[in-house]
DNA sequence: TAAATAGTGTCTTTAAGACATTATCGC
DNA sequence: GCGATAATGTCTTAAAGACACTATTTA
């Protein structure tokens, strides 16, 4: 192994050797969620799999960074991306003291390339070793996702601009792996708030037509269910 | 203004001038949600209130820096530490390009000493100008501790290791601005499976003598009431 | 008109809201 | 016994669970 690469600042103490930014990019597909890993050329961890990250510049705010390398990538921007964890233990990465500033990315299943530049869609839930310790971000990225799912508009980012419940239902049911109970489905989503009918119809295959949905809102919003705290007191006396 | 400070790494490329981390210390004192600040004493922002933060080495981990960070100025440890969010954009400091990795930071309010070198505290709803932007930091903090109240053991960091039931209410009803039915907000905390009773009762004022209670875990964890997702399918057919 | 898919209605069950009531202390 | 505080019980209201049923399409 060659030796670590150091920095030191104009001020004489030791500085990060570099900053990183990786966007966890997931998606839906065939019913199982998926992400999106590339695999490495160079040492260390060649041939190994790892998420597409990328070093960061001075002049580039991180959120940037994580953008410019998925669309590297995958040739789409994300529709939704959110800071996930940093995770800075020195020792985390052989080159030397580089931290990482995960993002949790989510583009739009429908338009994703399947097979571009050595990327990879691989499930979740079967994930090959992975390099720099990127197992550990995908999971919390996972989970970030899940956690959300239900009580923010953090689906806007899986399914196109308008859809059907029945396209709604199965997006999260391959997130959650749950399956919904259909009705019971659609009033929840509608009693979130998140979603209102476009009026227009999804015509095309057999039978009833589904009715389109929309976003409210497009940009992170929370759902308004009431969140499940006790009451506050209301007598007077 | 003086120059930034800039740093190059041994390969060449321009690197972060340091990364720093910040404690964001939240307890509820007198009945609202306060948080530490120190007073700056150099420029950039010369008595000016920030976080209580400063740099990391490359031979600690960046818990361990807030952590320390934390004790030099209250002279306790955080029973509860989670990282908050890292703050990188590039224009943040004027010293240079300093990215901050912020941590929720929660002492028991009992071990408190309220006055310290230059520290103080403020409650969060009536906070000044602060440096380095760190009052958005704080509002990042506060969100995720009300945020996660009800839902995980966060209030770990909050209660000493036995309390009983009025005591936890109003340390909920300080964190998150709500007075609670009484009756109601045991039913709910018992509920949720975070805490047990201890069989002892804390006697000594007025009144009827409160059951003793303590978290079943002490580390982080989850409440088990269910999260409010839709129904799965049940039927076979 | 049958198969397929989407959408509506509603009864049951569970959880939350709002108190009245009872219990146990110090003085 | 009285004021103070804690704990219990319970009735009401709201939301979630579980389906049966109705509506529209294509083949």
């Amino acid at each position: 192994m060659t030796s670590r690469i150091r920095a030191v600042n104009s001020a004489g103490f030791p500085a990060p050797a570099a900053l990183t930014a990786v966007p966890v990019v997931l998606a839906p597909l065939q019913g199982r969620l998926h992400v999106l890993l590339v695999e490495r050329t160079d040492a260390p961890f060649a041939e190994t799999w790892v998420l597409p990250g990328g070093f960061m510049s001075p002049d580039e705010r991180p959120e940037a960074t994580a953008q410019r390398k998925l669309t590297e990538k995958t040739g789409v921007g994300a529709v939704y991306l959110e800071q996930l964890q940093t995770y800075a233990d020195p020792q985390r990465d052989p080159r030397g003291w580089v931290p990482t500033v995960a993002y949790l990315a989510l583009i739009d299943a429908a338009v994703l390339r399947t097979d571009e530049s050595g990327a990879r869609w691989v499930a979740v839930d079967a994930l090959p070793e992975l390099g720099f310790g990127h197992a550990e971000i995908v999971r919390d990225g996972v989970e970030r996702l899940r956690g959300k799912l239900w009580w923010s508009n953090i689906a806007v980012g899986l399914l196109p601009e308008r859809f059907t419940m029945p396209q709604a239902r199965r997006v999260f049911e391959a997130i959650s792996g749950v399956t919904y109970e259909p009705s019971n489905f659609r009033r929840e989503l509608e009693l979130s708030g998140l979603v209102r009918a476009t009026g227009g119809v999804a015509k095309g295959g057999p039978g009833r037509p589904a009715a389109l949905y929309e976003f409210v809102e497009r940009r992170p919003a929370w759902s308004l269910r009431r969140s499940r705290q006790p009451a506050a007191v209301r007598r007077e006396s």
